[in-house]
DNA sequence: GTCTATAAATGGATAGAC
DNA sequence: GTCTATCCATTTATAGAC
């Protein structure tokens, strides 16, 4: 409801995101910005004076929302496996939609032309959330509850790739791949009794 | 060691395949294919007039490739593993490499800026090549070689994205990444006895 | 913080000579 | 089939007024 919003910077931001999930970062341009946040381009360099500084703050904002959501995660009073599906519904599923992509995925396409100083950030993001998926993982195969061969961390690798994966692909082939994959991917960690 | 090519259209789709695996259908520009190849930029306008010409041109290399591939992959005498195995050692890591990744799976992240001519094309892929595993998938449960549950098609998508994402993951983290999720997905297939 | 104006480079594309 | 030359649009980026 307000006309001169208070954070003009994040409000770029959230664009950007949002440009950078359905787009990719090298097919957004301070154009598309200016014109979505009716605003001049010159007013988008004054806040990130070169799209490498977008980027650096966009890697941030994306840690900051996983550390956030790792942590809300990790604090449910559930299930390994409720924990999990916090990820994937809460935090994967929803930050992305129909049209989007996780963000880090979206980073990874992009990396042969992305800015030195992005490149950095993304490999701690992706470590911190396969950190994250083998620990719920090995909590639940502690308790009984989940069953999997191997270290955690190989199968937090298929769990990850296994969710980013089914994004991209539910993106061109519609919401029923991501459901297939899910759903299959649980069953598997649930014992394969269904 | 021929200096006139037999074929310069040929040799251009070459490129522009690694381009595609390596930047992105967006991200490399027929400036990048002339100086590659030491002929101007009006010589590839000439062979391919639009973009989207190019695109479209490189769907059909990748499909050939598919059904080459496939058929091979099929006519081993090989028991559903190593035709599986076909798949992904001798398909995606050869034609990948380290620094490539899968077409289409590049396509799939390039899909909002792509031109609507290629689109179709990728659908038909994609569709075509998870029909190939799931085919080899219920092979391998119908003969006892190969446990899961619920429907091939289901596994398919499961098995599928773990390769892709395993190689666009591989790209940025190196490539145990690769061998971690490709050991663990076999072992989940032979019955989690390892 | 936002604007106008503009620079400098790049990308896709075409015309026409050889 | 390849070249030179050129066009037009877009993109990143800067200078300086308000």
């Amino acid at each position: 409801m307000q006309t001169r919003p208070k954070n003009r910077k994040q409000q770029i931001l959230d664009l950007a995101l949002e440009l950078l999930q359905t787009h990719g970062f090298e097919s957004f341009s301070y154009q598309d910005l200016s014109s979505k946040l009716g605003i001049t381009k010159a007013s988008i360099h004054h806040h990130f004076p070169k799209k490498a500084d977008l980027g650096v703050a966009l890697c941030e904002v994306i840690q900051d929302w996983h550390e956030r959501e790792f942590t809300r995660a990790r604090n449910l009073s559930g299930s390994a496996m409720d924990k999990l599906d916090a990820y994937v519904k809460g935090t994967l599923r929803y930050a992305c939609g129909d049209k989007k992509i996780c963000p880090l995925s979206s980073l990874q396409a992009d990396i042969a032309s992305l800015p030195e100083a992005m490149r950095p950030a993304l490999k701690r993001m992706d470590d911190h959330e396969l950190n994250f998926i083998a620990e719920l993982l090995e909590q639940g195969r502690d308790n009984g509850e989940l069953q999997f061969v191997g270290a955690a961390r190989s199968q937090a690798i298929l769990f990850v790739l296994t969710c980013k994966g089914a994004l991209q692909y539910s993106r061109v082939h519609g919401s029923e791949v991501f459901d297939a994959a899910i759903t299959q991917m649980k069953t598997v960690l649930l014992g394969e009794s269904a």
